[in-house]
DNA sequence: CTGAAAGCGCTAACAC
DNA sequence: GTGTTAGCGCTTTCAG
């Protein structure tokens, strides 16, 4: 039933060499004969077998994605962005999703990937030492979306720019006692992107010289940024506005809100990050990440390196832009 | 650096074949072998070649996952769930989205999956005859979520005894006039799901004598709804409540009402189809389907197929319920 | 229970 | 340009 490049060579009246070759579409090869030969292999239904080439070779033809989470809304994101590039060069995507804890230190001890793909694209994953040392010591080009680690080239964005940018459109509304939702535990992990986020936060607070800065962690989920909105009603000064670090944090702000009974924007303002696709329907001002777009880069990138041997840049980052919606408005009177 | 079978087992001082036998765990192997082999394997830090073993095996330890989207919230989902039971079965995920209609002809002439993968699970994606020929042709166990195609096991839900469930409620809520936005036209490539929703609809309303069916198509996504929505306010009859037959849709749905200044649910009851995460978050009463367990349940299947070599029943059917949020309420006294 | 031998189907030098 | 010759690193009969 199934073929061999043997019965190619046969049909075709060449050797398996050859036909190889000509399937590959090495410039070795005369075009006539690539021809006769990709016509018998189409007579015969031939595919070749990946495991054989690869074994040959040494090449798999295939990118592994290790990521934190695969359902989501910014990690199927990236990864369809990454995939989509990756489909269309003819490389295979291998989905590695890293779980629990438990999940994540069998991952790095047994590296599946080893020997499985040609190369890694690490998504947003907060990496310790030992962990970026296992990577990198995979010897495959390695290339993380958000995430910086020694040695990894990454695709981002400026997260600390991005903040201030929504901090300041705040201030410009004439708003001062704005207030913070994200992650502020010293996350085991380190995840870079919240504490840049923080920082940005409390730099432009000083900056601008408006208020104490105020602060609840979110968890970056939904009901976790309901119960820091909650929290920081409760606090001495209760404040006009408020910048969450992930629109799934704000969606769960803007429910805190509705439930205190506050009008949103009238009473206080909601500013979420990263253009979530249900911003648009709860009306929610965000700073716009481009998201999926991050992951073909990353791929890309990975691509290029795979053909010239170059690694990339250590940084390369993608533009955000600030997208007005109804959550913000501007101080209140009172 | 990389170290083979064959140093493995001159350290261990036996055969190639024990090693492997050994590492593969088969019960032909002494015990006392079978720990020197291991011991041996781990202080060479020795991993096997994928390529290699399949290319002499025929298995490769692979399943194919084969999706129409990947950044969609119901895909993700189900993805994530397939993905890890086939993780923790040692099963490695490629990942393959079909894209456009080009990206979709291209899968199916070229099945870029032969010779990858051990089995493949396909995701709610509609497959007209010759397609489900050629992966039938495969000759690879395969299994299907969501969709009805022949001589492809399928796990999903009972969408038409779920959405009578939730007209069923409207009814009783005392709603007469009750509208569906789903998916109208017949989809060249008839999506079934839609289908039985439509269908369940239209039987719910003759069954329970409600009045007359008002179905707006909303093209199963968050504007569609909300179009859909804004068509229908402008009917000859305005309908007192709405059954969306996506969560996303309803959404729309719900935004459309938001701004022509009608109440939910004191002027219109809305529900929606999915349990999608943030229904909570605008509180919409939705039929909630288990969207991660029909990946986890399809994989299952798929590897117990692979295991015994006999294929699941065609059709594995897993429990919907319906959770009521705060979109619903009795008819308008009006 | 273990070993020897024979490939799995391809690619890569190396010749011509 | 093309053929020849060796493997790539495993698994699998078949013996014993």
């Amino acid at each position: 039933m199934s073929s061999s490049l043997d019965d190619v060579a046969q049909l075709a009246g060449v050797s398996p060499a050859t036909v190889s070759r000509a399937l590959r579409g090495l410039p070795s090869v005369a075009v006539t004969t690539r021809d006769r030969v990709r016509a018998a292999a189409a007579e015969l239904g031939y595919v070749s077998s990946p495991s054989a080439s690869s074994l040959a070779s040494g090449r798999t033809a295939t990118v592994g994605v290790v990521v934190p989470y695969l359902d989501r809304w910014y990690f199927s994101t990236v990864i369809a962005g990454a995939e989509k590039v990756l489909r269309e060069a003819g490389m295979a995507t291998l989905l590695y999703n890293i779980g629990d804890t438990a999940g994540r230190t069998r991952f790095f001890a047994e590296l599946p990937l080893r020997k499985r793909v040609d190369a890694v694209l690490v998504l947003s994953l907060p990496l310790t030492e030992p962990e970026t040392q296992a990577l990198t010591g995979l010897d495959l080009p390695v290339v993380s979306v958000g995430q910086v680690a020694e040695g990894i080239p990454m695709v981002g964005i400026d997260d600390y720019a991005a903040t201030r940018s929504a901090i300041r459109l705040l201030a410009q509304l004439g708003h001062r006692d704005i207030a913070f939702i994200g992650q502020l535990d010293p996350v085991p992990l380190g995840f870079p992107t919240p504490r840049a986020r923080l920082r940005a936060y409390q730099d432009a607070m000083a900056e601008f010289e408006l208020g104490e800065p105020m602060e609840a962690d979110g968890h970056f989920t939904v009901s976790g940024g309901e119960t820091a909105m909650t929290t920081l009603l409760t606090g001495a000064k209760r404040p006009t506005a408020v910048f969450a670090a992930s629109d799934e944090m704000a969606f769960g702000a803007l429910r805190g809100l509705r439930k205190t009974g506050l009008r949103v924007p009238e009473d206080v303002s909601v500013v979420g990050f990263d253009g979530h696709e249900l911003t648009g329907l709860v009306d929610l001002t965000t700073v716009a990440q481009p998201v999926a777009d991050q992951g073909a880069t990353a791929a890309r990138l990975l691509l290029d390196w795979l053909g010239d041997g170059t690694p990339p840049p250590s940084k390369t980052l993608l533009k955000t832009r600030l997208v007005l919606n109804g959550s913000t408005g501007p101080v209140p009177a009172a």
